[in-house]
DNA sequence: AAAGATAAATTAAATATGTTAAATAAAATT
DNA sequence: AATTTTATTTAACATATTTAATTTATCTTT
């Protein structure tokens, strides 16, 4: 159930903006809700419905704040990707070994999939075409491009320091990224299988990858 | 719609046996038509309604042969790992090279995906627990089982050459499993993205992890 | 060949999903 | 206080998986 917020300044404001104000908020708290039914229910089990009966709302309401589910999908993601990429910037911070923080980086990319497995599988094993098509993807301003433009800066510090073989940036970031992806999509995915420790498993790839790319 | 087939040497077995035998092609043939779905429709509107209207035959005749969706699922799954796994042991049967065997199963594994996304989808995107718990896996014989092993078994000619580090078996196999099928997974997954060229990507994938694990 | 038993298939229905259109309740404006 | 605008809900549509009850077909036995 959500408690209506706006209480502070509303005397001040026209009614217009409280409006906006309301609207905005309950956007959010809507989505905050939605979050938390991901992290605790999981992917597969989150739907409309359940969502409204978590908000003390009837289902319809909340398509007055999101297109339709693919549009709180997205919203979803971006709070996702906005995290993430929070803590990548950080990482990237520390230019001394650049080769150090590009190993960070896949390590962090890692953990943070394994802590928050359900918004990976938001972000990452949703059905395709939820951002759009090939073409806007790079254009429109969004979270999931900046953490892939931030991930791609790291690479590109590293062969410009001359750590790694000189190649094309876009083929040795995307390689790196997929390859990692990999590991987290089947493991959080297929459980079934007797997989070895993840954490090793984490490490080897990651060094193996650096390894074999190293100059 | 399917044609009923048993005609041969109908006169010639038992009514209990003919059962048996029409029973196991029409579940066989239910399961062709399910696959073709597939393919021309792909993974996401693939519905037991629309198999049954295919088949012309009403939606509750499937659960009188699949369980349920799942189930039918899980039979399409071992189908194409069979196919798949053929293929891999034709691979490994040239150990004159065997880091060359493993090059190319990898690519081909990578190939067999993107010549067959859908086939690949329901393979390894279902949800999970299609495949039964952690420890039943192993020891239920599968095709998909087999072709892991069969993948472990080029991996481990390698490292008993001497071509390839020496290390745990089953964390290097996995390792490279899954890197790969990452690979796989967000360019089929993903298509809104713009990825450079698949094929490219594939090569420096595979080549920079094998630089990366040899000696 | 007819009657009874078994198997196969269907119809009907229960439950759940996302979503839209029409109706109602609440709030703001005049 | 009346009217217009905004917010929310109810009812309904379309589709999905699946179970229970019922009908149809097939086989077995006399």
């Amino acid at each position: 159930m959500l408690n209506k917020i706006n209480t502070v300044k509303d005397h001040l404001m026209g009614a217009k903006e409280k409006r906006g104000r309301y609207k905005e908020d309950f956007r959010r708290e809507i989505l905050n809700s939605a979050r938390e039914l991901f992290i605790n229910e999981g992917y597969e089990k989150f739907s409309m419905r359940g969502l409204a009966k978590k908000i003390d709302y009837s289902p319809t309401t909340i398509y007055l704040y999101f297109k339709d589910k693919d549009d709180l999908l997205i919203a979803i993601c971006e709070e996702v990707a906005e995290q993430f990429l929070a803590n990548l910037s950080r990482i990237r911070a520390h230019p001394s070994k650049p080769l150090e923080a590009l190993r960070q980086a896949m390590l962090y990319f890692i953990e943070f999939a394994f802590d928050n497995p359900n918004q990976y599988k938001v972000f990452f094993l949703t059905r395709p075409n939820v951002y759009g098509t090939q073409e806007e993807f790079m254009e429109r301003e969004s979270m999931a491009r900046n953490s892939y433009l931030e991930f791609r800066k790291i690479v590109q510090e590293c062969i410009g320091a001359g750590k790694l073989r000189r190649m094309d940036i876009d083929v040795l970031t995307q390689v790196l990224a997929t390859a990692t992806h990999g590991l987290i999509a089947i493991t959080t995915y297929h459980k079934n299988f007797p997989w070895a420790d993840r954490k090793v498993l984490a490490i080897t790839l990651v060094d193996g990858l650096l390894r074999g790319f190293q100059k």
